[in-house]
DNA sequence: GGCAGAATTTGCGCTGGCGCAAACTCGGGG
DNA sequence: CCCCGAGTTTGCGCCAGCGCAAATTCTGCC
């Protein structure tokens, strides 16, 4: 096999801190795949064999409950690390990481953690600052979604992707990815019904353009005021 | 003032794995500090100054909304460590600690956070792994208010609440801190008219058995079917 | 180019749980 | 021992949003 080159990492925000020769020899325990879109990186409850780096792509991470229905946990994008769980002391992956469109991963044996990390004290730090960023994330969500209406959640939630993921096209930030009304629904803790109903009303009023697993976002500012505001429009 | 005893931390699983020697070295850099039921041990927003231990007693932590709603992020329990986020990058407080009884605290700065998980590298695996479960229980509530009516999420609030810290009376498993209503209602994104009631019922079937700012789970094995079943009761 | 399946839209009725309000109870401080 | 205030209970009306169902519109594949 090839050895991997460093142009692949060397622009992302994990491994900008590493020098030159630090980035080939962390790229040399590494191993790289190519997953379609719709397949899954890993499975929910499997061992966790190994963590990731996204170089190209968008991953959806999924939690299913034990009656099949699904969420959302987070959407991975390019230079993010994931499937880390077992870095952090488990041995089992709790979600399921799904290709949202064809990506490019790399992938290390989960043995190695503790050396890399040793070895790498600047890898480690940043990816412990991540963890801590989506522990204040995740729990910001637990907090919406116990104070806030389906309107501000769904709001919030595209403003969200509109930022990390958005696309400037001439007709407004378009989320740069397939992305259903189920799964926006499975983001906020709603129905496809009322994530549809909701749209169809921004769209009446210009805040957004959208289509079959596609939305744009034309008026950030107004979607703000409507995430924002606690009583209705 | 007085060098802290050896013995106040060594029974605590985040310290075990450190040889006796290494114990008194850590909490040479540590502070004891009480704080009265009801007071704050750190502040939302605050500048990020040290990371805690409870020695002793039960902590509330809460994020506030900018409207001023209040919720419930978790309990700490004694052994704990918590106001790590620092640790992980944050410069400022996520969330606000208050003492849910009258506590005993160990608090080291921040600064030093980088040579103590360098010097006792089982320290700070261990909370890495901390870090790493809270994210995953935070998860898995979102999960919850994503997927259950409040009767299940209740249930399985204080299901988890026994079973951390649930002290055995010869009428149950009682909820060893002082806890109102209102405070169910905001770990679980409910009002308190909501959990009355759903207690008032559940202590007329013999579920349990509640008082002011009290509850003791008399028939785990029912709560647990309610918090599971997926439809009325 | 047409078709099958997936995604979306929309109508309609219902209900879980919230908001409001009032009464009640308990426990601690004076 | 009594009083005050915090915590709790309970009734009632309402509505946001879900469940169900059916129609409609894409879109990728054959």
């Amino acid at each position: 096999m090839a050895a991997l080159d460093r142009s692949l990492i060397s622009r992302l925000p994990l491994f900008r801190e590493l020098t030159p020769d630090e980035q080939i020899e962390l790229l040399r325990s590494a191993r790289s795949s190519r997953y379609a879109k719709d397949t899954a990186i890993f499975e929910q409850e499997t061992d966790a064999h190994s963590f990731f780096v996204l170089i190209a792509g968008h991953i959806r991470v999924v939690r299913t409950t034990p009656d099949g229905q699904q969420v959302i946990a987070r959407y991975i994008s390019e230079g993010e690390i994931f499937g880390v769980a077992a870095a952090l002391g488990r041995t089992t992956y709790p979600a399921s990481a799904v290709a949202a469109v064809d990506c490019v991963v790399l992938a290390w044996p989960n043995a190695l953690w503790p050396e890399l990390a040793r070895r790498f004290p600047a890898f480690g730090a940043t990816t412990y600052r991540t963890v801590g960023n989506r522990l204040q994330e995740t729990q910001t969500r637990v907090m919406e979604m116990s104070t806030e209406q389906v309107e501000q959640r769904v709001a919030h939630a595209l403003l969200r992707l509109a930022n990390q993921t958005g696309r400037k096209t001439d007709s407004g930030i378009e989320i740069d990815f397939p992305i259903s009304r189920q799964d926006i629904a499975e983001m906020t803790g709603t129905t496809l019904h009322t994530v549809s109903r909701l749209l169809s009303k921004w769209e009446e009023r210009g805040i957004i353009v959208s289509g079959r697993q596609k939305v744009t976002v034309k008026d950030p500012h107004r979607l703000v005021v409507l995430a924002e505001n606690r009583d209705k429009g």
